[in-house]
DNA sequence: ACGCCCGATGATAATGATTGTCAAAAGCGA
DNA sequence: TCGCTTTTGACAATCATTATCATCGGGCGT
């Protein structure tokens, strides 16, 4: 069975109260700046675990993975910003659709998809300008 | 100025040999098998230069990068075999369209995306069956 | 509350892909 | 061909992630 440990908790609680996504690492970071001893292995395991579990999503992006806590039980896809991570969660019933008759029209199986949109956030790019 | 050095031309001919998406690793394998002396390193250089000048597509899949050879200067998406590599070019200005509009809604600027479908493909499929 | 069992933790080493280094090799224009 | 400059490739370095394994502690039965 699966236990309770005040680990878990941290991590969810600091995937959970970041705007965008994260990398591990930072997210390890961030829990010991805030005097938290929690082990690296440990961060990763309950990201993947959480991942698993559908509490958080997660994408590659530049060789590392990155999570967040999103919304559970739901399919949905994110528009994420390219500097500071930001995330908005959306959802495309056309988009789905079209995945997976794209996949049956070919004789694909079990078909999954990625679907990310990247941009940068109207904060950032009043920044930029 | 960009010269011209047979292991440029062989990485790209051993990408166009290619069915499906192949990783760095795989494609140096590959040619050193067939009795080629060519480096690791330059066969990282090569796909990434390919990648750049868009002769050639990436994804990222289980933290490493795979290439194939695509359809120079269009704009499209894959459909690919998750146990074979095996890899169709999709197109769908409706998914285009789509993710520039959510961008926008958002007030995001600049916006790209990563759009790949994964499956088993025929042939795959009945293997498993 | 106590004790025990077994999953969870974390310091550390190991892994594996990718990139950096730099001397030697090879394009290509003159 | 000569010389300049880019490219190559063996090797080391880097970086994220995973494996190890001794130790810890959650939580169930008592
Ligand atoms: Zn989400
Ligand atoms: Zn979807
Ligand atoms: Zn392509
Ligand atoms: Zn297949």
């Amino acid at each position: 069975m699966k236990r309770n440990t005040w680990q878990r908790e941290a991590v969810r609680e600091a995937l959970g109260g970041s705007e965008g996504f994260v990398s591990a690492q930072a997210l390890h970071s961030s829990l010991r700046e805030q005097g938290s001893p929690i082990g690296l292995a440990t961060v990763y395991r309950a990201l993947s675990d959480l991942a698993t579990e559908g509490e958080a999503d997660s994408l590659q992006q530049e060789g590392e993975a990155l999570y967040r806590a999103c919304t559970p039980g739901t399919h949905h896809h994110h528009l994420i910003c390219r500097n500071c991570g930001l995330a908005v969660e959306i959802e495309a019933d056309a988009v789905e659709s079209w995945a997976k008759d794209v996949a049956a029209e070919h004789g694909f199986t079990e078909a999954s998809h990625v679907v990310d949109v990247f941009g940068y956030c109207a904060e950032c790019s009043a920044k930029r300008a």
